[in-house]
DNA sequence: AACTATTTATAAGA
DNA sequence: TTCTTATAAATAGTT
């Protein structure tokens, strides 16, 4: 729906792929809003971006007070903490516990109980995605760490080199098994 | 987008809101297909209806991989490719769906729906919580990795300050790449 | 389930 | 990026 007809297919120019995702990102989120609206369903929806970014929706009034409070935000250094203290669903899983608990249980009617399942389900996947993107990021963020570590450790070595003189090509060769607890070479350490 | 312009809105009337509810979720997920094909993204939708019958839909690798465990992609690491490979939880919802489809759904018990509830749950728990555990263990494998590297840094960084006992503070200077164009210090080259 | 009159989404262009 | 607009696509009401 647009001046021409597209193929679906990969977009290759990377900023009209960009400016695609960003207008058909916010098309289907706002899709979803009005069938849960229309159709009093429970609908969420987790899209990642290839850049990896994280945008979610999903509705239900008890799930969305749940998840809007969290969106992610600052991933710098305390990612790790937060994914550990990363637990909405366990609010979630104590309304379910002392709807279940409740003195007149039988009398509790079924659609109150799918209503209530609907909404754990819901929240979980979109809680499961989300946290398991956090921790996707803190180990990309961390393997960042180690490329660049690889990296200074490489100038740190050349630049030694050249100072000192001495060292050879042989030296100077990759060392094996580096990561594992390998003792450090008296000469040139190369990591791979 | 039909014959007339309709208000969002809860529809009243029972059996256009399930008619309505058919089309769009279908929309729905069809656009979420198009928009992960179109710009490499992952996009999952989760729609439960009010009759609590659950339609899921995923696509793009990452998301794939996170929850579906046929489709295996080659990670450097063993314990990296089993967080992405670890994923019951479609048969879960499979399991979720097929008992509230059962005919009678008006009928059914609460114990039932209690007891699924209590298996819906404990499944998930244990799913999140050894996946977590595994992602957990690969950030500690990951972190000792930077941690020697670290070492091996400094180990570098003095053996070089012995070496040289030339090198003044401009020549050391800045490493290209590194996180924060920090200088390396004298002594103890230490990133954070 | 199909059909279409319309509305809505959006591709391309500014 | 944001807006504009021609056109494609989705879908509300109808059959």
């Amino acid at each position: 729906m647009g001046r021409r007809k597209i193929e679906i297919k990969r977009i290759e120019n990377k900023s009209s792929r960009q400016v695609t995702f960003s207008k058909r990102r916010n098309g289907l989120i706002d899709k979803a809003r009005q069938l849960s609206i229309l159709c009093e369903s429970s609908v969420a929806v987790v899209v990642v971006s290839a850049s990896g970014k994280l945008y979610d929706s999903s509705s239900g009034d008890e799930i969305e007070a749940l998840f809007k409070p969290e969106k992610p935000q600052c991933f710098e250094l305390d990612l790790e903490e937060k994914i550990q203290n990363y637990l909405p669903h366990k609010e979630l899983l104590e309304t379910v516990q002392s709807k279940l608990e409740e003195p007149n249980v039988d009398n509790v009617s079924v659609d109150s109980l799918i209503s209530l399942e609907e909404q754990l389900e819901t929240a979980l996947s979109v809680s499961r995605a989300r946290k398991a993107e956090l921790m996707m990021e803190y180990i990309e963020s961390l393997k960042e760490k180690e490329k660049l570590l690889r990296e200074e450790n490489q100038v740190l070595a050349s630049q030694m080199g050249k100072n000192t003189l001495l060292a050879t090509d042989d030296e100077r060769g990759m060392f094996p098994g580096s990561s594992s607890g390998n003792k450090i070479p008296e000469t040139l350490p190369l990591l791979n």
